[in-house]
DNA sequence: CGTTAGGAGCATAAGCTCCTAACGGTGCATTATT
């Protein structure tokens, strides 16, 4: 007998025992007794498969506090109040700008008196100085870092703290951490892995299928056709369901005209003011209302298990956001739609949104600024006279820099990472392209951009009901495996992420994703390596 | 990158074309006003 089996027994008996688990589901207990047994953790399991007791239970099991990184303030709401009222009888808290002085004082006297057990915060209260090193004297013993792809979705430019989460953990004492996402394709794992410095770690993932769930992509020549159908298909569709636009405007709109139709909708994106918000949502999940129309804002924290279509009005920006966005449907296993109205304009989105490569005089002057007043991004921002986005950005791809590359010319090696991970971006645009243009199983597609395989095609998706689709290619014994290393004479080094009859598709570190033929690849372009 | 709103030009005038400029997503925290 293992240590682990020990260590898996003593999971499930505090399942029990502290909330009334009998039983737990797929991930749980190996993901909880491998941090017992010393090992951080990246978890990948969908949402509503329980990763918050994963945390939960490693955190009452080990000595000391448990930080919880999350991104939403209301998700973090959503989680204090589940543990109080989960019968395990700790306390957990928060300090974020919601709350008074008083009531940061209280929770942190609380953590360091033991009463308080999980201390919830947003990166960019650990960025604060003050709260990291009152956070540190607390000497927690486990970090859990909740929605972990927003270290990699949100770092760059978005919410430049993320980036700086792996420092920022260092200087907590490096406690032990579970890094927990419903999804992360390849190159997002690595940088999550990378960026939150989990050496010694574990990678769990529980399934991507989704067999309940009936993909299909709808293609359209223009604007006016792509809008007639998005409405029609939106006002017939049965049981409740989302509507997912790119614009706020758009959202708008298709909501007003929902509603003439006589469809009880909603509308739901960042520009409307928390009270609004909060009751959408509210009405969303019980039932009082049947569709939102949202941005990509509608997300996070809903689980509603009877969602029965999700519908694309355009496409979205990469297929890791339309995963966990067309995931929302079906949670009760139930039949259920997900639906892309595609046209290939839209695509250009999502170019405009991806970070450009910023000017080389804007890197000097960050370089400079960086030399005379340090690395903490506010000053170095005012030292340079830019915003804290911009500023942050460049002093992260800076840092990037210094850690990969030591000997590399800072502001050179700034911009040639800015443009990999321009390429990078863009590439994921052009996957977006590839699942709505695919003859193939639309999820057998999607779960092998996410590094898994299915072992055959779904039959429920559009190209299988037209039977186009064909059965997944036996790689075995093929010179080209998926996940094996590759280098190419142009492309340099990268790593197979799919392969078809007659082409594959290779995630290079400099380029991004592409497709190549396999045909012209034979004349030694691609080597496999070992 | 793609769409659209608005102005200029044309010139029987009204409405057409052409051009340009502006706009487009996700949230933390902080700060100044009611």
């Amino acid at each position: 007998m293992s240590t682990r089996t020990g260590l898996v027994r003593t999971v499930r008996d505090t399942a029990k025992q502290a909330f009334g688990h009998a039983s737990l589901l797929p991930g749980q207990a190996e993901a909880t007794a491998a941090l017992l047994d010393g090992h951080d953790v990246l978890l990948i399991a969908p949402t509503g498969s329980g990763k918050s007791l994963v945390y939960q239970l490693a955190g009452l099991l080990i000595d000391g506090p448990t930080v919880v990184v999350s991104p939403l303030l209301a998700l973090q709401q959503d989680q204090i109040e589940s543990i109080e009222a989960s019968g395990a009888g700790v306390r957990a808290g928060r300090i974020s700008s919601a709350e008074s002085e008083a009531a940061r004082r209280e929770v942190l006297a609380a953590a360091a008196d033991g009463s308080l057990e999980f201390l919830f915060l947003a990166p960019e209260q650990l960025a604060n100085p003050d709260v990291r090193h009152q956070v540190a004297e607390l000497r927690p013993s486990l970090v859990a870092v909740d929605e972990a792809h927003c270290v990699s979705a949100w770092g760059h430019d978005f919410r430049p703290d993320y980036f700086r989460l792996g420092d920022l953990l260092e200087e907590l004492g490096r406690p032990r951490v579970v890094a927990m996402t419903a999804t992360a394709a390849p190159p997002v794992r690595e940088e999550v892995l990378a960026r939150l410095c989990l050496a010694d770690s574990e990678t769990i993932v529980t399934g991507f299928e989704r067999a309940n769930l009936a993909l299909s992509v709808v293609r359209h020549a223009d604007a006016a056709g792509q809008r007639a159908a998005v409405l029609d298909a939106a006002a017939d569709a049965e049981g409740s369901g989302i509507v997912y636009c790119r614009t706020r405007p758009a959202a708008e709109e298709y909501a007003a005209a929902l509603l003439e139709r006589g469809r009880r909708a909603t509308v739901y994106h960042a520009g409307l003011g928390h009270r609004r918000r909060s009751a959408t949502q509210e009405a969303f999940m019980t039932g009082k209302e049947d569709v939102v129309v949202a941005t990509s804002a509608f997300g996070m924290g809903i689980d509603k298990p009877d969602v029965r279509w999700v519908l694309h009005a355009q496409a979205p920006e990469s297929l890791d956001t339309y995963y966990q966005e067309v995931g929302r449907a079906g949670r009760d296993g139930e039949p259920a739609t997900g639906t892309l109205h595609y046209r290939p304009e839209d695509l250009g989105l999502g170019r405009f949104f991806s970070a450009g490569v910023p000017k080389r005089a804007d890197v000097e002057a960050v370089v400079t600024a960086a030399a005379d007043v340090g690395d903490e991004p506010r000053a170095v921002a005012e030292a340079a006279g830019f915003g804290p986005r911009k500023a942050g950005r460049i002093l992260n791809l800076l840092e990037l820099v210094r850690q990969s590359r030591p000997d590399a010319e800072p502001v050179d090696g700034v911009l040639e990472l800015a443009e990999a991970h321009r390429n990078l971006e863009r590439s994921r645009v052009e996957m977006v392209r590839a699942y709505a243009e695919t003859a193939r199983c639309r999820a057998e597609f999607l779960v092998g951009y996410f590094g898994e395989r299915l072992e055959r095609r779904c039959g429920a998706c559009d190209t299988c009901r037209a039977g186009t689709a064909a059965d997944p290619v036996d790689s075995a014994g093929a010179p080209y495996v998926v996940q094996g290393r590759v280098r190419h004479q142009e492309f340099g080094p990268g790593v197979v992420t799919d392969v078809e009859e007659d082409r594959l598709t290779v995630l290079f570190d400099q380029v991004g994703y592409r497709t190549l033929s396999l045909e012209l690849v034979e004349d030694g372009l691609l080597h496999a390596l070992d």
